[in-house]
DNA sequence: TAGTGGTCTAGACCACATT
DNA sequence: ATGTGGTCTAGACCACTAC
């Protein structure tokens, strides 16, 4: 390393944290552009690698976007909607001023594709619907898109054996959807677990979802229980975690 | 590029998709060391920034760890134990069995560090809590430590008004905890509102949790409204994703 | 066409962990 | 002591975007 130390860092963070302290002033706002790699590599005096390296941190922060032949600019946090359980439950939770603000209105959250398949259950899947090793379940993969941009992946999973025959199997399950079709089996749902996680996303995963480096993936795995308590649809659900913000309500 | 062109993806990808396949062949079980540096440029012909950017992708999409000086491991991804509302609401939320597996049992989760005090409301806080600009709120942080590991940072806050003389202003709130003071003032919260969201962590927080690169946080923004529907507590906790099952239940 | 970020090379020195 | 990953240099060519 030429030069002195100025501080026990790495000179790469060290650009990296003057970067992200300016952009957090508002020096940079969201969408502005800010400096490139010639920028950074003639005011900070260092190699090429160097500069890619320093931008590369905010990039796997996620704050900060790279675009090809353009430049690198602050990222657009909008969180854009929220993905709610208040179609699924009796929606009175709304009340008081929200924490993270959301474009509530007309957005237009849309089915993109469907598949829909007859599989052997998957291990997981199986455990959860009580069937055995094997068994067969039919597979509803959808892709949702908001505005364009592909936000939700979704796979369902039903005993095909409750299933056979009826819309279900099919791609369009008619009004009301599959919950509804359920219902008229005698076997709608009355209660819903939701297990939550997050990690980066896989290549395929950011590839489907068309995520720019450093946006992880928020995993939603909704069960469905009908009236007996037992399991009837398991559902898991890939989410681009910069375009939801979840939200949940329950009594003390 | 050196010669041909096996493909049309850059060759780091190339050899990032190749030891992904071979771990999720099992080739390279959890905690197994993987070909380092040195050996990526032997076997695929290339310079060591190449080599390096292969396993910069495996790493920042968090499947694998690099260790100083020893080499570099597959991740061992356990999702240690879940955090549920079960202490809020009535535990009845178990049915069924769950997607994704958890360490249950006797892990420790305990408060590592506490510190109280008054300060200016933020605005979101202010918001939330339907108090006036640059009112005072008194303002809680904890860090969670899970068998020695950080996994959770709670930042509370409450109206200062409201707490003011009570050991909630204290570290130690005493048995029940704030929520247990806040009933004794006949403010108790009967309702509970929770937003999620996911992104990477910002350096201070990477810092904070002991984070490796290529794991997001959770964030957990708790309301807490009392029998009036009065917002008395904002909670915003940051959580080690990688550590946490979040579980939600409702009925239909 | 000029400038941008994306990929790649072939070296180098360092701090660190394991032996 | 050896080998590992971490940092850094000084070049290069490419594809892409914006003008």
């Amino acid at each position: 390393m030429s030069g002195r130390d100025s501080g026990r860092q790495p000179k790469y963070q060290r650009i990296a944290a003057e970067l992200r302290a300016a952009i957090e002033a508002g020096e940079y706002g969201p969408g502005e552009r800010l400096p490139g790699e010639n920028d950074l590599m003639a005011t900070h005096e260092v190699a090429r690698m160097t500069a890619r390296q320093a931008l590369g941190v905010l990039q796997a922060e996620g704050i900060v976007e790279a675009r090809k032949g353009a430049g690198v600019f602050v990222r657009d946090f909008k969180p854009v909607r929220r993905l709610g359980i208040e179609r699924l439950a009796h929606g009175q939770w709304g009340e008081g001023r929200s924490v993270w603000e959301t474009d509530v209105a007309g957005r237009s959250l849309v089915v993109d594709s469907v598949a829909v398949s007859e599989e052997e259950a998957t291990a997981v899947a199986a455990g959860v619907l009580g069937l055995a090793e094997g068994e067969r379940v039919c597979v509803r993969r959808r892709r949702y898109t908001l505005d364009g941009k592909p936000v939700l992946l979704s796979t369902s999973h039903l005993s095909a054996g409750l299933v056979v025959g009826t819309p279900i199997t099919q791609p369009d399950t008619g009004p009301g959807g599959v919950y509804a079709r359920l219902e008229e089996l005698g076997r709608g749902p009355v209660r819903f677990r939701e297990e939550i996680r997050s990690r980066m996303p896989g290549a395929d995963e950011a590839d489907r979802l068309e995520l720019p480096p450093g946006v992880p993936v928020v995993l939603v795995a909704r069960t469905a229980f009908d009236a007996d308590g037992v399991a009837v649809e398991v559902n898991e659900m890939v989410l681009d975690s910069s375009a939801y913000v979840l939200e949940y309500g329950f009594d003390a």
